[in-house]
Parts: structure tokens; sequence; C-alpha cells
DNA sequence: GAATGTTACTAGAACGTTCTAGTTACTATG
DNA sequence: CATAGTAACTAGAACGTTCTAGTAACATTC
């Protein structure tokens, strides 16, 4: 198991170092008899090229970070999805970051991506201030998905708009008291929270707010405490939410969607199933991560002087928790 | 952004290359006043160490890699929360790999990890042939959770048994017609099949299978095929497929737990969802990966010429699709 | 006061690639 | 037939670390 290098394979084959590696990149400069000749030696002796060494000698390999906040929150393989399907055809690699309940874990996570060297970051999921985040965007370039922030290049769902969406179906509905339940630590939380309050004002009505965390257990509970103040419907800021929301409802006997209406946001592949049939907002998750992908991609290209921002029109997807 | 290397500091901080080094390693050698004396230099260039060069350099600097089969299935973020817990208290980094739809990509995937020079292996859920899987533990040092294979250390859960422990419960229950939803695909398949199938037998009955693929829509899909069957209760092979169960009775407008039972394998949060309430074989994921973590951290250690295997002991989760 | 440690540091090789700047041999062009 | 061009290949520097083997200064021991 002893470690087969550039050099064993060079000399096996009776060629220089250089060659092998040209080879080996499927770069011209080769014939294609020698290169059949060195794979077939560096087969032989089980050579595998060191990734580390070729991302330290090399200027033009591409590496691209990806951060994911949340491997329990299915989105984030929606939007991985998508940026795979865009940067596996080019030859570029992806290295892989994921963040964790730890509070400043992704600020460690970035932290990892840089010291790899990677030329770009696609970011999926950040939590962290805007300060920090603004720091980070000048030491390394930065393509932000699902959180908007200034001054960087960023793909989003129009968050307002998808709110905005979802209480404008409940209020068609002849709902008069609608509740939002809120996680202050959403990448959209301020722009859901605007939409929500603005379409609920505009209707002539009050805005109830409750604030929960991340997790859904903790979700069911806050929403409990939301049912005791009887809204007739509940927007949730993303679908875990509101399956606690659905959750609360069918321990106290309710019916969401019959008694009481619920409105998720994400489209996740736990709201389609027929079971919950959770009407939603689509932000288009595996759409932004191809659009991630491709400015990622045009950074790499063109240098990544200019900030691009890209931001998608979602669209409600109503199913029978708000039919 | 002009990369800021080793060089720079030390020149600035008036001190050796090694010396930066080693302050930053924290490894002995360094008086205290000096080495603050670096860092701070360090932190006003905006040094940060490059991580390749450092796993190429180093002899010692102990890196773990990770394959997660599938983002969309909540197990691996259990099983890589596990890992974590452990790999984060030790100083070991961890470089991550996920696998795709696509046939074929969990060898990729090593491949890659093998590459980045991972001093091992955990690789969660893969679905390549024993032949394949063996290879690959020949050339890198390798620990395989919830894929058992002889000759290459595992940490699993005995699903032979949690499968046993599911139809056993379905026969105390007075089940007479008790099918199983299998997918060839999956890592215990066979063990679980083979509970299925003595747990069945042993009791006078006969075995009802219906094969499906890794996708929650197919199972759905193939759910319906054998509930034409008319079983009462069905044994599926994986949480995700049991929700295709569920949804597949619901569309048919009989009632899980009441018309007909079921019972997934997982305990993924999804079966925990009040509204699903799933009956679920429990093969401790979180766990799992903390022992995988565990055992590869010995192989660091001891060289890994040991084969190491653990099997836990999965349990029964009681709720509401089979009370 | 010689031997022995110990602490704080340094010079230079090593890690395994890729890149630059060639060299050689052969082919096409006018 | 000289010139230019191209294809196939090579030597050696470069990438940014860590490691080995050392040195110098100073303290401790008998």
């Amino acid at each position: 198991m002893t470690k087969v290098t550039i050099n064993d394979v060079a000399k096996a084959a009776g060629v220089s170092r250089a060659l092998v590696s040209i080879a080996y990149r499927g770069v011209p400069g080769v014939s294609e008899a020698t290169a059949q000749h060195i794979f077939q030696i560096g087969k032989k002796l089980g050579y595998v090229p060191n990734l580390n060494a070729a991302r330290l000698a090399s200027k033009k390999l591409n590496t691209i970070g990806v951060f994911l906040q949340d491997l329990h929150n299915e989105v984030f393989a929606d939007v991985f999805d998508g940026i795979r399907s865009v940067i596996g055809q080019s030859d570029n690699q992806i290295v892989l970051a994921v963040g964790s309940a730890e509070a400043g874990h992704d600020a460690k996570a970035l932290e990892t991506l840089i010291a790899s060297q990677v030329d770009v970051i696609i970011a999926a999921g950040l939590t962290m201030s805007d300060a920090q985040l603004l720091k980070f965007a000048t030491r390394t370039k930065l393509v932000s998905v699902t959180r908007k922030v200034a001054k960087v290049s960023s793909v989003t769902s129009d968050d307002y708009m998808g709110a905005k969406l979802a209480v404008g179906h409940l209020i068609s509905r002849g709902h008069s008291k609608i509740a939002f339940l809120a996680n202050p630590q959403t990448d959209g939380y301020t722009d859901r929270l605007r939409g929500y309050r603005d379409a609920v004002i505009e209707a002539g009505l009050s805005p109830l707010i409750q604030e929960t965390t991340y997790s859904r257990v903790q979700a069911e509970l806050d929403a409990a405490s939301l049912i005791a103040k009887k809204p007739t419907a509940i927007f949730a800021h993303n679908d875990m939410a509101a399956l606690g929301v659905v959750d609360a409802l069918v321990s106290e006997g309710l019916k969401p969607g019959v008694d009481v209406d619920v409105v998720g946001f994400d489209n996740t592949s736990l709201s389609q199933t027929p079971v919950l049939a959770l009407t939603t907002v689509d932000p288009q998750s595996h759409t932004l991560g191809q659009e991630a992908a491709k400015i990622a991609l045009g950074i790499l290209k063109n240098g990544g002087k200019k900030l691009e921002s890209v931001q998608l029109t979602p669209t409600l997807v109503i199913r029978s928790t708000a039919p």
C-alpha cells in the first residue's frame, strides 16, 4: 500500500515526469500511443495522482467550494443537486463542507474551504451576520445561495414575493386571522416576514407572529402555543416548521386544510408526499443551485470582478393543507 | 486578494519559516512571546495556511474521508452527525464526498477521496458490488457503515434481527398476509430479506415480495401494486419507502395502522413526526456513525492492520402505523 | 568547570505535482 | 532547398508547507 508517484510511472514507462502529467490530465502534447502505454504502466503500478500536490502546483486546476448549512434539511440536497448538475459537466472539482447546529460553525467551514484554496465558494444557507458575510466576501470569491446580502453575488428566490403569494392565497380563501411561525435564523427571514406583514396589513388584518428555531420538535411546541391563540391559518417559514404545525394541529384533534390552513416554504419532497400534501411556496431550489453554479463558473472564467445577483420568482404549490 | 504565504509572515516577523509553521500548528518549540508576535503579524497580513501544501508536506496530518450515499435520505445526516461528534473532538480533518443517483458514482467518489490522500475512509451506504468494495479495501483503509462485507471493517445494525423484530411484531398483531417492499440496491438488502422470509416462514405464512428502487415516488407506485394483492401488513425496506406505502394506502382510502399495518426501517425524524407516526426499526444511525469514527481513529493510531466489525442491536419503535 | 540538558530557534531538503522554456524530429510551404 | 511550423517530448524550477538535523544560548548537575 506504499504510495506510487508520478516518478515511479515515468521511470517504468521510460518517459519524463512531465509527459505522464500531460497524459493523465488529458491535455494535448502526447501521442495516443505513448499515452496508452503510460496508462497501462500506471494502472499496473496502481498510480493515483496526488490531488493535494496537483492543487498546490497548478495555477489552473479550478476547485469550487460548496457549503451546505444543514444536511437534515432536504432543501440543501436539492440545491446541491442543482450545483452538481452544472459543475459535473465542467472538469472542475467540488470540495464540500457542511454546517452544524453549533453556532459559528458556518464561519469555520468557510475558513476550511479558504484554506483548501478553493477558487470560489458557493455557500447555501449561511446564518452568520451580514457583517461577517461581507468580510468573507472580501477574502474570497463568494456566491451566496438563499441568503441575500448587498455587495455580494447571490442567487435567491424572491422571499418577499413568496410570502405574499402564500398569504395572498390564504386571504383569498377568506381567512381573517393568519399567523406566521418565524425563524429569525432563517436566511430569508426578514424578507418573508416583510412579505407576510405587508400582505396581512394590506388586507386590513393584524399580524400574529410566533418565533421558533430550526428544530422540527421546537417548531411543534411553538406551533402549539400559536394554535392556542386560535388563528384560522398558519404560514410557516419552511416545510419542516410547517410539518411541526401540522403535527401540533393533529394532536389537538384539528384537521389541517379543514379546521386550520397551513402553508409552508421550500417545496421539499416532504411536502409533496400525499399523506402530508402541504401547500407550500416553491423557491426552485434545484434551479437556485444551477444558477449559483453558473455564476461560480463565470467567476472562474472572468476573475469575478463584477457583482452578479439572480433572483428567481417563486411559485405557490397548492395542496390539501390549504386547498 | 493575492495569496500571502508563510514566507511573507516569516519575513515580516523576522523569524524563520519553520518557526511560523511551528506556531500555527500549535506544537511545542516556540516561546509564547514570539508565537503571539507571529500570530499578530499573520493576522495583519491575512495569512491562511495552505491546506494543500500542508497535506503534501506532512506525514502526520491525518485526514479522514467520509462518503455519504444520499443527501436526500436523512439517515446519512444522522450517521454524519455521529461521525462528527467523535472526529470533531480530535484534531483530524474531514474530507467529504457524496453519492448521487447516477450508477457507479460511489466508486468515483471513493477515487476522489483516495486521490485526496485521506488516511482512512468511512463510507456510509455503499451500493457497489462486494467485489468492487473488496478491491477498494485493499487500496485504502476503509470502514463501511450500514453495509457489511466479509474481510472489511464495518459498523452495521443487525438487519436480519431488525427485520425479524418488525415482522414478529406484525405476526403478534395477528397478521397472516405480510408483504415486504424491498429495494435490492439497499445496503442491508439480503439480511433484511432473510429476516423477513425466515420470520414469515417460521410463522407458517408465505412471503409476498415486491421490489422497488430508491425513489419515494417509485416506492409509492410499487406499493400500490402490492396493495392490490391485499396484504394485511406491509414491511418496507426503509422509512422513505414506508412513506410511499402510507401514501399509496391513503390514496386508496385505506388507513395505515387500521386497515393495513405499515412498518419502516431507519427511524428517521420523518417517522417520528406525529402526523406520520411510523412504526419502524431503529438501527441507531447516530451511534453507527460514532462507532465508525472510533474505529477510524483507531486505524490512524495503530495502522489498521486488524479487522474490526461492530454490529449494533436494533430496536423496534412502535408508533401508530402498527400500534 | 566540564558534562549534560533544555529551550528557542534556523537552514535546507522533501513532499508530488504542474509549468516554463526549451529541444528534437518531422512535415508542409514557397 | 531553405524556412517555417508543428508535434512529441524533456529538464528543471516552482508551488507552500513540514520535517530533519542542526546551532547557539543558557541553566543544571556533580
